[in-house]
DNA sequence: CAGAATCCTTCGCGATACTG
DNA sequence: CAGTATCGCGAAGGATTCTG
């Protein structure tokens, strides 16, 4: 089942975050780090791995001292966009839903 | 983070392979379950629940002997369809990409 | 800063057996 | 059939320390 191979891609807790934090402009680890709450830096080395060996990040190091890292998403990453997209519209959407129905339900 | 709000309600391994087994028309208990691979009764039972508190799928009970339980999706898990299909058009074309090595052209 | 290494805890998930 | 009850593994995730 094709959504099988998409849970296997970019399913799992954090994988979503990390491309949409990239894609906003963290470019470093530590920016990275920082903008998605409760991670941590073990975590994010691992799946950042595994992002950039499915060719949905590029890692870039640049020679500097201290060395400069840079994680970029890939145009691949771009085809995600609808997933990424029609995510955020539920969750917005399902947020208020639930906000609304506090009021009423016990 | 809206996609974190999706990710907590449709999250996980099973949530969105059981709501799309479900609307593909196996509504008792035991088809859920043999139309999904792999799935245990325990996990589907337990995640079944879940689905129904967040009003995704409804269960009902009809008073025969054996007793016959249904699930069906709701209205609400309609709004979900975005999401699903994205996800299968996604992975559908990364499955293509995987097994034609670069040929796939984003 | 950008991680690797290590150790530890949590718990999602699974296997099996059993009940009404 | 439609689950529940146990038991428990293994992996994901977390905390801390350390290195270049």
């Amino acid at each position: 089942m094709a959504v099988r191979d998409t849970l296997d891609v970019v399913g799992g807790k954090w994988k979503l975050l990390i491309i949409i934090a990239i894609s906003s402009g963290n470019s470093r680890f530590r920016e990275i780090e920082r903008s998605i709450p409760k991670i941590s830096s073990k975590v994010l080395a691992d799946e950042l791995k595994e992002l950039e060996q499915h060719d949905l990040i590029k890692r870039t190091v640049y020679d500097a001292s201290p060395v400069i890292v840079e994680y970029t998403v890939t145009p691949y990453s771009d085809t995600l966009k609808k997933v990424v997209d029609s995510m955020i519209e539920w969750g917005t959407n399902h947020r208020k839903r639930i906000m609304g129905k506090e009021k009423v339900k016990v």
